[in-house]
DNA sequence: TAGCGAAAGTTGACGCATCAACCAATGTGT
DNA sequence: ACACATTGGTTGATGCGTCAACTTTCGCTA
C-alpha cells in the first residue's frame, strides 16, 4: 500500500479574515496553513536525518558533505573560499571554521591564490575524495529511503518544479543550484 | 510574469549506472539528482530566512516560535514537556534548555504536573501570547513573500500532497503535523 | 511493600554557527 | 605615489544544540 495521497483534499478553505483572535494582518487560509505546516515540518526534519546518517557513518555533517561535494565537482577540485561559501549558502566565517577542521583532518588543503593574494583556495585532497566515495553510498541510500523512493516519476517532476519556483525567491541568483554538471537550465538568469 | 514553471522538463534522464567514476552503489539519475539538489537547497535556505526575520523583529528563533505556537494552540495553553518536544521535533534536553530561556524571559512558565509528579507542564503566559501576536504579522509576511505568494493554488495543493508523501517517511507518526485544529486525518493516532 | 526497570526532566561539557573586530591585499582617485 | 574605501579571509567571544550522566517518580511484580 504505497498510499499516493496524490489528491487528498486539503482542509476546506475558510475566509482568511477570521482564524484566531488578536490577529491583525491577513492570516493564512486553511489550505495555505496546511501546506505551510508541512513545508516547515519538512525543513525541520530532513536536515536532522541527513546529519545523523553522515555523522554516524562518515563523521561529517551534511554541510561538510556539501562542501566536499562542491569541491569535488569544481575544476581541479579547487575553489576560492568566497565562491565555495556562496555555493553552499555559508557565511565566510562559518566556512572558514569548517575549512580549518576539514584541513586538520586532511580532507582539504588551503593555499593562497596566486592571482589575488588576498584570496584563499581550498582544494579537495585524495583523502577527501576517498572519504566522499566512502560516504556516498550510505548518503545515497538515505536520500532514497526518506525521499526519492517515496516519489513517483511524476512526483519527482513536481518536486523539481515546485522547489524551482520557491528557489527563485529564496536564491534568485541560483547560487546553490548552479552545478557545474547541469548547465543551469533557464532558472531565470535574471542578471 | 509569474512564470509557472508548471512543467519545465527536468534534465533528461540518463542511466543510473554511469554518472561519476569511483561510485559503487547505484547513483541517482539526472532527474533525481536535480530534484534532490533543489530540495536540499530549499531545506538549507528556508530556515535561515525564517530565523533571520524572527530574530530581527521579535528576538526569538523560528524554533522558539514553533514552541510558543504549539503552546498557544494547546488546551489551556499548556503542554507536557515530552509532548511539546515531540510536536516540535526537539530532543528533551534541547527543549529543556529552550524552555529555561523562555521562562527567564517570562514568555512561558513551568510547573510540576499534578497527575504525574515526574512530568513538567509548560504554559504560555500572557506576555508570551502577546509576543506571538506581535511577531505573527511579520512572520506571516515572510512566509507569503518567500513561499506562499510564489505559488498558484494548484502549486499549493501539490506542495501539500508532496510534502505529505515525504512526511510519511520522515515523520510516520505525524508528530509535527497533527495540529489540534485540523483533526489529523488518518495519520495513525497510535496512542 | 520492597525492589527494579522504565519514563520524565534537568544539568554540564563540548561542538558548531554567528557576529563583530581585525588584518592584509586590491584598486581607485588625485 | 599616497590616502581611502572595498574585497577576501581569519580569529575570538558568545549562544544554541547534542550527548552523556544523573535525579526523581511511576508502575509492575514478587
Amino acid at each position: 500500500m504505497e498510499l499516493q495521497t496524490t489528491s487528498v483534499p486539503a482542509p476546506e478553505t475558510t475566509d482568511p479574515s477570521m482564524t484566531e483572535p488578536a490577529m491583525s494582518g491577513p492570516a493564512m487560509t486553511d489550505t495555505e496553513e496546511a501546506a505551510w505546516v508541512r513545508l516547515v515540518a519538512l525543513t525541520e526534519l530532513l536536515p536532522g536525518v541527513l546529519d545523523a546518517q553522515l555523522l554516524r557513518e562518515a563523521q561529517i555533517t551534511h554541510f561538510e558533505y556539501l562542501v566536499l561535494m562542491t569541491l569535488a565537482s569544481s575544476p581541479d577540485r579547487t575553489s576560492r573560499m568566497t565562491r565555495l561559501a556562496s555555493r553552499t549558502n555559508a557565511t565566510l566565517p562559518r566556512l572558514s571554521h569548517v575549512a580549518k577542521r576539514l584541513e586538520q583532518r586532511g580532507l582539504i588543503e588551503r593555499f593562497p591564490c596566486p592571482e589575488d593574494r588576498r584570496a584563499t583556495n581550498a582544494r579537495l585532497t585524495d583523502a577527501g575524495l576517498a572519504l566522499l566515495d566512502e560516504a556516498a553510498p550510505g548518503h545515497l541510500e538515505t536520500a532514497r529511503h526518506y525521499v526519492l523512493d517515496a516519489l513517483t516519476p511524476d512526483d519527482l517532476d513536481r518536486l523539481y518544479d515546485l522547489a524551482g519556483v520557491l528557489l527563485e525567491r529564496l536564491d534568485p541568483e541560483g547560487r546553490m543550484t548552479a552545478t557545474a554538471c547541469h548547465p543551469a537550465k533557464a532558472t531565470a538568469p535574471a542578471d
